[in-house]
DNA sequence: GCACGGTCCTTGACACGACAACTGATCCCA
DNA sequence: TGGGATCAGTTGTCGTGTCAAGGACCGTGC
């Protein structure tokens, strides 16, 4: 076993500030989400990934990257959001293996109503007691985190 | 209704990625610590901040402050932790709503074993892959989302 | 044409966190 | 000195994620 490389004080610092973000801001998304719309963040994620596509669809796997989730997850969040009518599923013709999530007029109306109250939040709490240049800062060092968590870069939310 | 304040792509990208890094640094934390040691990231936390204070122990409402958790969650965790013997629950005598987490022999046994290798982890996934100036603009950026996700600095982990 | 490995997704069982309700203890002020 | 408000912590229930297993399908080798 080799001699550990400790932290210094600023690397345990900034390490902790970022386990606490990490630790809180799940929690605000969600109450502010749950409160006015009735969605938990990662509902509200999975349909507006969905607004973005092409024919508002996205396979399943494609759909559990862009969302960061395991497909166990997807699959159950999906579940609910098609007995709430805000998603359809819709079997593939070309790969009968393959599941097409589909957003719902429902749906759309949902993220649309949705979407100005989640937005505002995200000001209050992350983009608007930054400065631009610490919001390309932010970007930069998620980006290369994330390049260690998802060497794969299987959500392509990434560039490099 | 005022007109939604729309983010640019810019803040947009960002913000994308630090989702990403908030949904899936749990997990990889989790899994490391779950494999090599039998823990939860969350209860890894506990101990460490048990571990550091004064006479290795501090009364839940200022351990959940320092974990970032709820008393309830706390307290469902700490009862865990007991059962397994890495921790013990103490009333206080001077105020007996008080109850004071005590980190065991065998927590402290415990944490030593498990920090280097989790600190591997961490420098992996969060400190190798940044400069000394980018962990310093972490730590800045870190700090002001903390101001607004939790302004009563409960942590204690913010200067400012 | 069929078997076998790999892919895509679903399901069920279990673990953990959130929330609300509750117990006990302390404080405060009449 | 009592009675209401507040505080510290625990407990129970419910929703949701994880993990392991399984089912359906594809594609290649023979």
């Amino acid at each position: 076993m080799t001699e550990p490389r400790w932290l210094d004080e600023t690397q345990l610092d900034a390490w902790k500030r970022l386990v606490s973000v990490v630790e809180l801001l799940p929690g605000v998304l969600d109450s502010q989400l749950r409160r006015d719309a009735g969605l938990s963040h990662f509902e509200y994620y999975v349909l507006a990934m969905l607004s973005e596509a092409p024919d508002r669809s996205l396979r399943m796997t494609r759909l559990a990257a862009k969302t960061d989730a395991t497909l166990p997850r997807l699959s159950h969040v999906v579940a609910r959001l098609e007995e709430r009518g805000l998603v359809e599923r819709l079997p593939s013709a070309d790969d009968r293996r393959v599941t097409n999530a589909h957003l719902t007029d429902a749906g759309w109306d949902k993220i649309v109503a949705t979407a100005p109250g989640h937005v505002e939040t995200v000001r209050t709490h992350v983009v608007d007691p930054l400065t631009d240049e610490e919001i390309g800062q932010l970007d930069t060092i998620a980006g290369k985190i994330l390049e260690r968590l998802d060497p794969e870069n299987r959500t392509g939310v990434r560039r490099t």
